[in-house]
DNA sequence: AAGCCGGGGCA
DNA sequence: TGCCCAGGCTT
């Protein structure tokens, strides 16, 4: 027999059989749910994608709903999930579904891949579960699954690899039912042929499995590139005036694009910015044309916030501001309890619950007490 | 083709 | 600490 063959026999047998993952986009049948929940999942691990699945589907059951709500409050209901610019796409492409397609989602791979957000593998994935059409997804689990099974050391991070996994994955996908099957492979993936530790001793697979037979299976599969982690500094200015504080929305290409975040200073070193002090708090008012005083409360300790790409280390300046509410900078003055309708990255998240809003709070109620 | 984009979980 | 996760976009 054939090996893809075998493969794919052996693969829809295990899914039969085995208590497969129960999620709940598991047998969607609304295209929009499907789209919302792949778009959720890319590069983002089914457990924590959840919770943020069921937050969008409650708070917005059809397409045109999230289409009309303020994509202020989309992001808000993303916050801490990550790579922003899924959020953003998200809701252009529920406005452009909404009311370009007047609500009809596209039902073809081809059209379905040209959305924005919408890559190789969320469209498959769409095609199939939606559509019922026969395209393969290939995503991390496919990648470790095909790679290791069929002995295959392409680097999955190279041009050559990805339409060599694609061809291959095509080849085995049952296409009497190719949302079965790619849900088979995915859970495979997940569950048996996992990355660290794979479950061998329990695959179904492993007699015809060529990494399994050559004692390769933690070599695959194979990558050639190597992660760059970047380390940065930042200084951030909490400042309070009457009641309000500064914020800014960031712009760019940049980490956290769209988040909001307090005005900072970026150090390009790490002694640079171990020696900013209160002197450095005031060249960096006047570099900003700020005429008011003001009084440096404290400053916070450093937090460090790993990504996959960056070291990103971060203290907070907390500062009041006297005198009168004037328009300084680009800055927007929210009060504590608007801040908390704003999406702000995980660092700064973790100084607003570390009590720094309270802490001005208490201080204004000691002032009044003493006057 | 290469670089970049978050945050969480795991060994 | 390094790698991975239901990837895709930009340059």
């Amino acid at each position: 027999m054939d090996r893809s063959n075998y493969f794919r026999q052996k693969l829809l047998l295990w899914h039969h059989s085995v208590n497969k993952r129960q999620l709940p986009w598991k047998g969607e049948k609304d295209v929009y749910r499907i789209w919302l929940s792949e778009i959720i999942l890319q590069q983002t691990r089914a457990e924590q994608g959840w919770k943020y699945y069921e937050r969008f589907v409650n708070q917005y059951p059809t397409v045109q709903k999230l289409a009309k709500a303020p994509l202020e409050e989309v992001y808000k209901l993303w916050e801490g999930l990550g790579y922003y610019n899924r959020c953003r796409n998200l809701h252009s492409t529920a406005q452009f579904i909404a009311f370009e397609l007047k609500g009809k989602f596209p039902d073809t791979f081809e059209t379905i891949i040209e959305l924005k957000g919408v890559g190789p593998y969320t469209a498959a994935a769409i095609a199939s579960f939606g559509f019922g059409l026969p395209h393969a997804v290939v995503d991390g689990n496919v990648f470790r699954v095909l790679s290791r099974f069929f002995g295959i050391d392409t680097p999955i991070d190279s041009t050559e690899g990805k339409k060599q996994f694609q061809q291959l994955a095509n080849v085995c996908l049952d296409t009497s039912d190719p949302a079965a099957y790619n849900q088979a492979i995915m859970d495979f993936g997940a569950t048996v042929c996992k990355p660290d530790l794979p479950d061998c001793r329990n695959c179904n697979l492993k007699t015809k499995c060529v990494a399994f037979e050559k004692g390769v299976v933690n070599e695959l599969p194979f990558k050639e590139k190597k992660n760059k982690i970047r380390k940065r500094w930042f200084r951030f200015y909490i400042m309070e005036l009457k009641g309000t504080f500064a914020v800014q929305k960031r712009t760019g290409k940049d980490v956290w694009g769209n988040l909001y975040e307090f005005p900072n200073e970026e150090y390009k070193t790490e002694k640079e910015w171990k020696l900013a002090n209160t002197s450095s708090t005031e060249t960096w008012f006047k570099s900003r044309k700020i005429k008011q005083s003001f009084t440096v409360l404290s400053t916070s300790k450093p937090i460090k916030q790993q990504l996959s790409h960056q070291l990103i280390y971060g203290n907070a300046v907390l500062v009041q501001i006297k005198g009168k509410q004037t328009i300084l900078q680009d800055w927007e003055w929210k009060t504590a309890t608007q801040l908390k309708q704003l999406p702000f990255p995980k660092l700064l998240n973790d100084f607003l619950n570390a009590g720094v809003l309270e802490l001005f709070a208490a201080r204004h109620t000691t002032v009044k007490q003493k006057t």
